[in-house]
DNA sequence: GATGAATGAGGCTTCATTCAT
DNA sequence: CATGAATGAAGCCTCATTCAT
């Protein structure tokens, strides 16, 4: 088995405990015990516990960038694009519950802090892309002039919650629901 | 020092450790440090860790419920009910960030999700006012025909996320920003 | 309520709660709670969990050995008085069944040692009779010429074996048995 | 090192200090210190200290039975059976004394009594085999016919009230006595 | 005398990390 | 490189005893 093999399965099996129990009830062993390797092992691909989690965080929200990103229509007006963002980023963590699950955790937690303040401050990520649907939208006088920090929230708070709810299954999000939320985020946001 | 003022002692060690901490980095001989009483004093006020969380939780909820409930306007139009709960709600947090750190960590743990749930399937608390809100809005067609569980997660989740960047300093939310972002709200439920 | 009284419902209280839990699981604080006085009443009586244990030890066996002597038959033969104090040693326990579970757990811990070595080498309570049946019994040919420690197990062994079956309900002891019972013992000892 | 041999020193660790202080006064951490390893690496073994306590005894127990067993005269007559039984424990006992306040300990406590239970009411372990002589010496009409219970009372109490007097050095039990002493229990059961 | 709230030492157990094999 | 047994610090909780009221 090669390396890379072995460090994704570590990652795998953490992403799967972790989504599942959270960072504390799961030990680094049961990991190791999921990931069919040595304890001693993952020590080798990650410094330590917290190492890990965070790497683990980063590959999932490149995965999801990049999964997200593959039929973005640039050309497109703003309010497509928007749509279209909000649209996928939802569809993106109901296919993928298990990222939803572990990204929630690590954004309610110490971790995840400076990684959102680096965002809104301007940095790498798929909210970039927001970012600039936000300005523009400002520019052109179609969304309302207000922070970023103010749109982000309306666009990606009730899409937080409404995950939570659909995986609790206080919710069943089918297409045309998906339709009608987005748009509605849309709404929040428009001038 | 009377037995009420150890009890809360203890329970404002506990809000300002865990708010900063979490729950999982703030030990019961911590909470016992700050609050300047032996280690086993607190399971004579608490029968466990768990249930000094949960009583915490209780008791900030049922605080806030009644600071936002006690000039809610019962008498006025729907929009200006709803208006006033989700600015209130946002003031109260922002004159009382610990309360939203505590609340926050609470409901991202095994502990909040049961609360959440009967919310949702209706109980007490101050939620069961906007989900009257909902219901009416929705019969007098002023309000989008969408599950409860969506149109709580627009109106709320954009206050949680919108919070969260206040506290870290992202976002300054005086009261003309709070005004447009209740509104944008609003523009996100309203038909 | 007199000081003696306060002084007897703990011991009252302290054997109930010992003889179902044990020791270690009965705590001080229980055993006040039961007695209806407060934590500390209990060390203005006993200076320690230790010596309150032990005073209460002394207590039963003397309360024990007065109720089995009132109706002993000095005047009767050997055998006789042998069965009595055998018989009416059951029928007392089985009365009394908090008494033997008390004594029973003395027996098996640190405690009891001591007091057990006491009795064999010849002081105070009521085996000091027996003590006395065996060395007679042995005198007159009656007994095997067997060390006392030898002819007491031979005497007592059955006897706490069999109540604690009795109390565990796996035999009922009435009185056929006890008298069968206690014969064997005779002819255990017997020449 | 390996493996077994921790494990054995856990055991051996936690049967000397066990059989000196009781279950309660003996904490993980002597039986780790004495045994020479770390506090944690006992659950490597054991999954907590109810566990060790358990596994010890049916180790113990195990070892008594196939070492009395071995030399067991199947064909021999009853009372020859008996006695052979009687006797090899009785010597295993003091050959091993530590065993036996282990085992002492055991019983008195929650721990025995449902393995007591067991065996009266008929599985596995050495006292099986008494349980057979006792049956068929009913039916022959060799022994009283009295409850299971009781036979079996007669027999071991004496044993257990011996061992203990001789541990303490109450009697000395060299072979003519130990030889007398059997018989006596014989005498007690036989009809 | 009586109380019971308060204490803090001590017990069991978990788990991130190390290191000999 | 990989392993997984071993470690021991640290966490939660109990309870005998004290002492201010």
């Amino acid at each position: 088995m090669k390396t890379s093999e072995k460090r994704a399965d570590i990652m795998q099996a953490a992403l799967e405990l972790i989504a599942a129990q959270g960072f504390h009830r799961t030990p680094m062993a049961e990991i190791a015990g999921k990931a069919g390797v040595g304890a001693g092992t993952i020590y080798r691909y990650f410094e330590s516990k917290d190492v890990l989690i965070k790497e683990l965080y980063r590959g999932l929200e490149e995965k999801m960038r990049a999964t997200i990103l593959e039929g973005y229509p640039v050309e497109r007006p703003l309010r497509e694009r928007f749509l279209y963002l909000i649209r996928e980023l939802l569809r993106y963590l109901i296919t993928n519950p298990l990222h939803f699950r572990y990204m929630e955790q690590y954004f309610n937690s110490p971790y995840g802090i400076s990684t959102h303040r680096e965002r809104l401050l301007g940095k790498s990520g798929n909210q970039d892309i927001l970012m600039d649907i936000f300005e523009q939208g400002i520019e052109q006088r179609v969304l309302k002039e207000l922070p970023k920090a103010v749109l982000s929230s309306l666009a990606f708070g009730p899409l937080i919650f409404l995950l939570r709810d659909h995986i609790l299954g206080l919710v069943i999000l089918e297409d045309s629901l998906i339709k009608q939320t987005t748009e509605a985020c849309w709404d929040a946001i428009k001038r």
